[in-house]
RNA sequence: CGCGGGGUAGAGCAGUCCGGUAGCUUGCCAGGCUCAUAACCUGGAGGUCGUGAGGUUCAAAUCCCACCCCCGCAACCA
């Protein structure tokens, strides 16, 4: 049997995540997690967060406290706003992890082994105030080609052009704002990617068609750039120390153990069950695992050229990725969304406001595959409130209640289906086919546009047939009617279920009848004829509600949206 | 100057690969229904498809050329 591995990529343990981070890789991820799983593949979702290197040395300082500690802290603040979002991980462990460690020196040690890491000396910005070398982002001065002030080592921010921070004019740290800074030689380790070029583009052309285009054409204009060798080390305190002579003070780059990360978080997952589970059974099986990894497109080139690079220059047999899904970014008030000014909405705000379903199903409605896409409270209190309430809360409400008060709280009799139901279980049949198709595929604007036809569909159902007269005169048929209706509320919950996990759960809780929330396996002629006739049913609170004109106005003044 | 993505109805998007009556959601207008949460169902209006009296073609949103605008990337912030 296939066995499916899912990643998603590891958000920086760094501050709390938004909004955009949960599009952008995590809950996508869950979605297909929970898809497979219902349909009962074998599945193995991980996750985790990415610890080492300067933001997280220089966060910890400004809060006075070790960076291990500081790490720890904000994992686990991490992993709570997941669980209160649900996504399902098998596990979501560290890139700081030993097993982690464990299994960057054993890549690296191959890799030294076969040739591909080469020393070469580089010129890198010193703070002796900050006593630490500085990343090309941290120094900041004037910009030499325009004058810009604040321009960054790596590229000025005024003029675009790209830059060395050897060539900024007054340079000084971003950290300390000290203006004492030097330029010191330091030797560091490079893996050769030009030598798995052409591996690596025999590769890449395989996937075309395969992989999203946004993703072909990034790894694309990569190649045909040319690669460059790669530093992986750098010259820091936290991270992985380097196992090599003349290297005590330098650790392995955090974009080296980062997407090692996927593999050593895998093994710590095993080792919780060392007698059942084996990393290798999935990461050193490529026959038997599809691969599916979930990022944000700044994160495609490592992806695609880095790590399968990284892999490949071992010559061992690891899975690499068959399928890669991209996306774009979400955007807040015409803006980015963003950690260091807090704009935007962040998970924990994000929780206290409306119910995690709310939010996931906004998101995966509207999540930005082909472009990046603009969140606004207007757009998503109109979705929450048609697609949700309207739509799919209503139509579960009248059905209960007009079942309840003509037949009391249980499944009327299903009698045999007239035309009508034979019309409905073809249309779901083929909407369901799609449906699935979509999500298989990854597309997931597509697929909620298709749930919400599917959620249509029942509410023309009844516009159809008018259960509330045919009562009057048809006892038996009203039956048949509402009994169909009950079962689409169960197939909802079924289809719903990816997305929506709460919701779906509530929905199957409305009958006593033991469920579980699988993909719909039958025809509809056999699947909306599954509860038992007397099985009794609770008539439910609302399942939503709606987002009123006040409260989004009162959202957008407490969020700054202009 | 480079690279990637985008520009289609008031708003949000699909359609472009493979040319053939311009589609979906929301909003607006009208009708139906009255079981349900002022909800549901149906119909209608609304677009020179960024620009070019460009090119190819019987036919262009779609292919080719030139240009304009927006977003992102450029190896260290999803």
């Amino acid at each position: 049997m296939k066995k499916y591995l899912i990643t998603s990529a590891l958000p920086y343990v760094n501050g709390l995540p938004h909004l955009g981070h949960l599009i952008g890789c995590l809950l996508p991820a869950d979605v297909y997690a929970r898809f497979l799983r219902a349909k009962g593949e074998d599945v193995l979702f991980i996750c985790g967060t990415d610890e080492h290197g300067t933001p997280s040395e220089v966060g910890a300082a400004k809060e006075n406290m070790p960076v291990e500690e500081y790490c720890l802290k904000y994992h686990q603040l991490h992993v709570q706003m997941y669980e209160g979002f649900n996504l399902s991980f098998d596990y979501f462990g560290r890139t700081s992890s030993e097993q982690n460690k464990e299994i960057v020196y054993r890549i690296f040690e191959k890799l030294w082994q076969n040739g591909l890491v080469v020393e070469k000396t580089t010129r890198q910005v010193y703070s002796p105030d900050d006593g630490r070398y500085l990343p090309d982002s941290y120094v900041i001065g004037t910009c030499p080609y325009c004058g810009y002030e604040k321009a960054k080592g790596d590229q000025c921010e005024n003029c675009t052009k790209v830059l060395d921070p050897i060539d900024l004019i007054h340079p000084k740290s971003a950290i300390s704002g000290s203006d004492k800074v030097e330029i010191r030689e330091t030797k560091h380790l490079f893996l050769q990617l030009p030598k798995l070029e052409q591996d690596l583009a025999e590769w890449i052309e395989t996937k075309k068609g395969v992989w999203p285009d946004i993703a072909y054409s990034i790894a694309k204009k990569w190649l045909k750039e040319g690669l460059q060798e790669r530093g992986i080390t750098r010259d820091l305190k936290w991270g992985f120390a380097v196992p090599k002579e003349g290297y005590e003070d330098k650790v392995f780059y955090v974009w080296f153990d980062a997407p090692i990360g996927y593999i050593g978080i895998t093994k710590q997952w095993a080792d919780e069950k060392p007698t059942q589970r084996r990393f290798e059974d999935w990461w050193l099986n490529p026959d038997e695992t599809i691969y599916t990894e979930f990022m944000g497109k700044d994160n495609i080139p490592f992806h695609t050229i880095s790590f399968p690079a990284t892999l490949k220059g071992t010559g061992e047999n690891w899975t690499q990725v068959s399928m890669l899904k991209g996306l774009n970014y979400l955007n807040f008030a015409g803006g980015k969304f963003s950690k260091s000014e807090h704009r935007g909405i962040f998970l924990d705000d994000a929780i206290r406001e409306f119910p995690a379903d709310y939010w996931r199903y906004w998101l995966i409605a509207n999540a930005p595959e082909s472009d990046d896409t603009n969140f606004s409270f207007d757009q998503f209190a109109a979705t929450v409130n048609k697609d949700l309430n309207d739509v799919l809360g209503n139509f579960i409400n009248r059905v209960l209640k007009m079942t309840a008060t003509n037949f009391g709280q249980q499944i009327p009799l299903l009698g045999n289906p007239t035309t009508t139901e034979k019309e409905l279980y073809a249309a779901l049949d083929s909407l369901i086919e799609t449906y699935t198709k979509h999500l298989s595929q990854l597309e997931y604007r597509k697929a909620m546009s298709v749930l919400r036809e599917i959620w249509v569909a029942g509410n023309n159902y009844l516009a159809q047939t008018e259960p509330w007269k045919v009562v009057k005169t048809d006892t038996d048929y009203a039956g048949t009617i509402l009994n169909t209706a009950l079962n689409l509320i169960r197939l909802y919950a079924h289809l719903s279920a990816p997305i929506m996990p709460q919701t779906a759960q509530k929905m199957i809780d409305i009958f006593e009848y033991p469920d579980n929330l699988a993909w719909p396996d039958a025809p509809m002629s056999v699947y909306l004829t599954k509860l038992p006739t007397g099985t009794p049913f609770q008539l439910i609170q609302p399942l939503f509600q709606k987002i009123l004109p006040d409260r989004t106005a009162e959202l957008k003044m407490r969020y700054k949206e202009e």
